[in-house]
DNA sequence: TTTGATTTCGGGTACGTACCCGTAAATATA
DNA sequence: TATATTTACGGGTACGTACCCGAAATCAAA
């Protein structure tokens, strides 16, 4: 483009090499057929002129097509959380397809591990440039990348991190702080008591998720060196029959809990559950921008969401292929994302 | 591009309507020289095609270069809230540059309607496209306006709204709503005086800004029929020693006022104040995520910072005018942008 | 030295659109 | 009717890069 007097094209560079631009095509896509000493003098030229590929021009003389998978859970009946990384994965795959990228979408059972390996070795079987990943199964995850590792796939995490890992990104939240700001919240509508309860609804009663963000709930009040007595109820059974029979026989065993902090997204059923038993002074922080969330914070069962931005999580994740594979331009290692702070007043305008 | 079967060019319109390319490429871009008949069949075969112009193509064939202007305050000694804004554009800038657009800056002084007047007129000798502004002088910018409506320049608003003109679009925070979410959050730590302030910072004190943003505060406490004395403040000298007199005075005048609500983003300097008479016991409530604000923040002088993204407003606003000029695509009329809260403990992912 | 194999290199075409310029056809004027 | 003007249309080149294929040069083997 001669738009951009400071930009030179192939052909400037050949002209400085005497070589064709055919020469300077092979020289900067790594391809045969040229001598190491021509290849010397074109590079040095390349680097001498800050060369910068007119990307629009490429993607349209280039045939080849970029293959990106995505490995996320499927929508369940349980939550529709997944919805909304789709949601920004569609968004970015709208915009880059343009560059002949082509995006494929493997959906795994997030109660089966046994259906990410499928999908996982679906995807080793084709021929993708790049995956999108949610490392919601951690030894599986590690096995798969292993073997994108070794075939040069690089590959992005959302929604949670695998620690050490050759992954170009993670784009998430930081957990512990996340944890930290539900218990800062939880404070707001304390009285005299001071007593809270930690809720886990969750098949897993220890995944590293949910520790990080007990330890940073924890951490807060230790910190601020508060006489809190910190009540830890874990609930295994996610229908909303145990969640009843469990918490009432917490709140039987508890009965001056002030306040109720639950670990990820199920916090509704919790809610369901202060509304039935007209607890509305029980002050209740969860997670997740989800319909039946939002309807009881609307209610003020729910007094405040913590949100991650998954949609936005999708999005960046593809954009972070897409910058690497297309533009060649450096991707930052780890995004954390935004620890959003949800009220019913503000809700209506929140980004997710 | 042939990589999706779905999508025809020009080439296959032409063969349809037995003309040539260059015959198409006229009716595509409205140019004379096509009969009504021919123009017609034509057009035809585009809607019937749902023909899609390849914009890698297209802009890297076109030579002509897509002139932007943006008109925003410049950062000055008392705020570098535009600083946001600014980072936002150049983001998009550098996003966009590749489709051969060139952003030009127009910069005045937020204590000065005159040169905002200069620099729109300088906008309105050069040949530009289209145009954001922050239309922080309301008549100044609706006489601007006016004339880029007559030149058919598309124009965006950022940070605040013009009511009923033709934009193309009004990204930025609803702000009754944003004052109503200050309500909320100046409650949290209401002991029993139930008396709070209402201070606004400003040469000018009743900005059809402020009074929204008033307007929403107290409805919250309508709403809630809360039994609430609503003091209101208003700070015309924005020096120190002025806001320092100015509070000095109506806590005196007050001595039981448990919460302040900043309607701006010199909210620091009601936080210097209270850090200085050492009264921590009052709750604080302001405006933007500037590094005065989060210092105190930080300190527990401010409580809460309520955000609306002006970076990514900036980012936006260029953006609605890339999708339009370049894309052809339709831009929403109103986005408004998240009512954000920042609290000490999630402002370290604030992403502004 | 001759022949065959491999490597290096460049011309040419392609991508899908933008736009210039020349030619033919249609229309207007004398 | 002849001439001048205007309109409609198409061929061709351009944009900057990607990549194929053929030719020339170099290297290896007989």
């Amino acid at each position: 483009m001669e738009k951009e007097n400071t930009y030179y094209g192939v052909k400037e560079i050949a002209r400085r090499a005497n070589v064709s631009i055919a020469t300077v095509d092979r020289v900067l896509h790594n391809r045969s057929g040229v001598s190491e000493k021509t290849k010397k003098k074109i590079n040095d030229i390349i680097k001498e002129l800050d060369y910068q590929p007119n990307i629009l021009a490429s993607r349209l003389a280039s045939k080849k097509i970029i293959s990106l998978a995505v490995l996320i859970p499927r929508v369940s009946e349980e939550t529709d959380f997944w919805e909304a990384p789709m949601k920004g994965i569609t968004r970015a795959d709208a915009e880059i397809k343009k560059y002949g990228i082509l995006v494929s979408t493997f959906y795994f059972d997030l109660n089966d591990a046994a259906s990410f390996n499928a999908q996982a070795a679906a995807i080793l079987d084709g021929d993708f440039k790049g995956v999108l990943l949610a490392p919601s199964f951690i030894e599986e995850s590690r096995k798969f990348i292993r073997s994108c590792r070794e075939k040069k796939v690089p590959f992005v995490f959302i929604d949670s991190d695998v620690p050490d890992e050759d992954n170009l990104c993670y784009i998430g939240p930081h957990l512990f702080q996340s944890g930290y700001v539900g218990a800062k919240l939880s404070t707001y509508r304390l009285k005299e008591k001071h007593k809270v309860a930690v809720v886990n609804i969750s098949k897993e009663s220890d995944s590293y998720n949910y520790l990080q963000i007990e330890e940073g709930f924890r951490s807060y009040f230790k910190d601020k060196q508060l006489p809190i007595e910190i009540i830890r109820i874990d609930i295994k059974d996610t229908d909303s029959l145990s969640v009843t029979r469990d918490l009432t026989r917490a709140l039987h065993d508890h009965d001056d809990i002030e306040a109720i902090f639950v670990t990820n997204s199920r916090v509704f059923s919790v809610a369901a559950f202060l509304e039935k038993n007209k607890r509305s002074d029980i002050s209740l922080i969860g997670y997740d921008y989800l319909k039946e969330n939002i309807d009881y914070l609307n209610k003020e069962f729910i007094d405040f969401l913590i949100c991650h931005k998954p949609e936005e999580q999708g999005y960046r994740g593809l954009m972070a292929l897409y910058q690497t594979l297309v533009l060649g331009a450096p991707v930052e290692k780890t995004h954390f994302m935004p620890i959003d702070i949800v009220t019913k007043e503000n809700q209506a305008f929140y980004q997710n």
